[in-house]
DNA sequence: TTAGGGTTAG
């Protein structure tokens, strides 16, 4: 070769690995100029430099005037190709390859990895095996790059086991076989699988950990039951100097918290020097998971101030700590910040965006969220559905559900969950039924949420057997499951049962918590249950360490006062060690006016008078004891002390839905078109009571 | 003196 090709040659190289294409340009120019460009060998290089370059089309172009293209050739356009990614990437890959093949241009090593490359983003696993056939048959495999591919391909594709029966038989391994078994371990959340391969790399002389591996095993670390192992590995990267490499140092951070220790994640994210944009990200996200959202909002400010530009996940994680204390103020800024960096089309973006206005009650903007984008994803048709639920807009939700199943998207165990609630709340059995069947029809299993959520409806439309039934077939229950089925069992007035089940949880060695003993201690109030109500209110803290609170006190003197224990209810609040406000004298007081003592009623009417209460049925209730105890002067001092402190009393309202139809009635209201006739059913109905032996309340 | 594989944040 003379010294003028090879000073080319040289150049070119060059210009590929600075990526320069305007030079890269010129310099195409010149071999042309200079007659070279016919050189198999000089075009391969050219097609490689656009490419390169990210400039597609003209590595085609070159690509196209080779004449008698080689295996570099095809090679080159193939992986370039193959590292765009994408679906029609792959599918513009294996048209080369049917091309080169048609040209009966062997395949070599380079070219099955773009193959392979390709294919692990087509989700077609069966091409992905004939791919691998064809590189067995070819007597390519053994390759440690081919056998890297190989694995990485059968890991996204989903076979997981292929990807390690490839892993094994490969005859030499290196880092980047070992840190790709890892990671797809990682990806398929296979901790145990993960660390066994990293221990038997550990044990490999040849081998070192390297940042790759250590990060990847971290990632299938990130769960509570890890944490310990995750440590080790922490201490391994520590030893090795790795820690202070940002993706070991981020993987850390993530893995510390989702595991629950938010600490040592704010210690390694402190103790990082080479912070980049994903250790911010990930350190924001941990502190918003984890309840520290305000501690995520601060650090965003922080981050800001640093001069570091937040990514799209920084924005994702910093949005849901918004949505987690309904900060709507900072949601809005924030939704204007990432708009400013041109973010909001994405939709992750999208759906922490519509999760967070319907959180902050701004059902609307959620809706603009969701409208803005044509082809939502399963994720963000949750998240807007779930959001009419939580805002009360039942009916929205399940037409939405509607609108999802019609277009043929599959449903999540969220989306599941989410429609499940909608139908609790509107009672409405029939298409909680329809979800059941869905939820058979798609093989949920039933975990803790579509579990839950699926025996809730059904107590909660007043169908308990059914309710218990798929609460029995749960695969696994969570207190959070217990307590659901005991307030639907009590709720439908089956007290009894409620505390059967609550004694069967005990025997199971499930530990209570604070909402199991509200229900219970509900339940002991409906049936009149007082010992055993004290039984359970002792419990709380002798035998679980729950301190009770102000719910639970409440709930005790319903109990006593309900069994008409007034005395012992008012020497219960005069010593309950919790600052009770006016809540607890206010449940006294209702019960005084039903077991007519008056004396213990203005006592505890007296206590609310003195704490300034703000509730116009305490005036009410306070003044008609006095005047069923003839103390005129006391009502007419009540009533003043009403209107001096501005205490309006709110017209009593109810209304009941017929026929999609919403009928109100107000106290004292004459406006319904069938007033005359509803009062007089009224009339009959009221006789019928006083028939039948019920007294109506005094008033 | 041309072409190839692995990591971390939702």
């Amino acid at each position: 070769m003379n010294p003028q090709h090879r000073a080319f040659f040289n150049e070119v190289v060059k210009h590929t690995r600075e990526l320069n294409i305007q030079k890269g340009k010129t310099l195409h120019a010149k071999i042309i100029k200079a007659g070279l460009s016919s050189s198999v060998y000089m075009a391969n290089c050219m097609v490689n430099l656009y490419a390169k370059c990210g400039h597609l089309p003209d590595a085609e172009l070159s690509f196209d005037q080779i004449d008698g293209k080689d295996v570099v050739s095809w090679s080159c356009l193939i992986n370039a190709y193959s590292q765009k990614g994408g679906v029609e990437s792959s599918s513009a890959v294996m048209g080369l390859f049917s091309r080169m093949r048609a040209q009966n241009t062997l395949p070599n090593a380079h070219t099955f990895v773009g193959i392979f490359n390709a294919m692990s983003n087509s989700c077609d696993v069966l091409g992905g095996r004939k791919a691998h056939s064809l590189a067995i048959k070819t007597d390519i495999c053994w390759d440690v790059f081919v056998g890297s591919s190989l694995i990485n391909m059968y890991c996204k594709l989903g076979p997981i086991d292929d990807a390690r029966q490839a892993f094994d038989r490969m005859p030499e391994r290196n880092s980047v076989s070992w840190a790709t078994m890892v990671s797809g371990y990682a990806m398929h959340r296979m901790a145990v699988e993960a660390v066994g391969v990293f221990k038997l790399m550990m044990q490999c002389q040849q081998e070192r950990e390297n940042e790759f591996v250590l990060s990847s095993v971290l990632s299938a670390l990130a769960l509570p039951e890890f944490v310990d192992i995750g440590r080790q590995v922490h201490c391994i990267a520590i030893k090795d100097s790795l820690v202070w490499i940002a993706s070991v140092g981020n993987a850390l951070v993530t893995m510390y918290s989702k595991c629950g220790s938010v600490r040592d994640a704010l210690q390694t994210f402190e103790m990082s020097s080479d912070k980049n944009s994903i250790t911010w990200s990930a350190m924001i996200t941990g502190l918003a998971q984890s309840s520290n959202s305000k501690e995520a909002l601060t650090l965003f400010s922080r981050m800001h101030y640093c001069g570091i530009h937040p990514s799209e996940y920084t924005f994702v994680g910093v949005v849901n700590a918004c949505s987690d204390i309904a900060a709507i103020v900072e949601g809005k800024q924030l939704h204007c910040y990432l708009v400013k960096m041109g973010f909001e089309n994405q939709i992750y973006i999208i759906t922490a965006l519509v999760d967070m206005y319907a959180k902050c009650g701004s059902i609307d903007d959620s809706r603009k969220g969701f409208d803005y984008l044509q082809e939502p994803d399963v994720v963000l048709w949750t998240s807007m559905i779930a959001g009419f639920a939580q805002n009360g807009d039942n009916e929205s939700a399940l037409s939405l559900y509607g609108r999802m199943e019609a277009k043929g998207i599959p449903p999540n165990e969220l989306t599941v969950a989410s429609i499940l609630k909608a139908c609790s709340s509107l009672a409405a059995l029939d298409q909680g039924k329809q979800v059941h069947a869905r939820v058979i029809k798609y093989g949920f299993i039933l975990e803790v949420t579509i579990g839950s959520a699926l025996s809730t409806m059904y107590t909660k439309c007043g169908s308990v057997e059914d309710g218990n039934l798929v609460f029995r077939r749960m695969i696994a229950r969570d207190i959070v499951s217990w307590n659901a089925m005991i307030s639907g069992i009590s709720q439908n007035g089956c007290s009894n049962e409620a505390l059967e089940l609550f004694e069967e949880m005990i025997m199971e060695g499930i530990k209570p918590d604070a909402v199991t003993f509200v229900n219970i201690l509900s339940a002991c109030s409906r049936m009149g249950l007082v010992e055993r109500g004290w039984k359970y209110f002792n419990m709380m803290s002798d035998v679980f360490a729950i301190a009770p609170a102000l719910e639970h006190y409440a709930c005790m003197v319903d109990v006593l006062s309900r069994a008409g224990r007034l005395i012992e209810a008012k020497e219960f609040i005069e010593t309950a060690k919790v600052d009770h406000g006016m809540c607890l004298w206010r449940i006294l007081l209702s019960a005084c006016r039903n077991y007519r003592d008056y004396d213990l009623g203005a006592y505890a009417g007296e206590k609310l008078m003195e704490l300034g209460s703000q509730e116009s049925s305490a005036y009410v209730m306070l003044s008609k004891i006095y005047t069923a105890l003839g103390k005129v002067d006391d009502v007419q001092r009540v009533m003043r002390l009403m209107k001096l402190r501005g205490v309006g009393k709110e017209p009593g309202c109810s209304w009941i839905e017929l026929k999609n139809l919403f009928h109100v009635f107000a106290v004292g209201d004459q406006m319904h078109p069938q007033i005359t006739e509803i009062q007089a059913k009224l009339q009959i109905l009221t006789k019928q009571m006083i028939d039948e032996g019920y007294r109506p309340a005094y008033d």
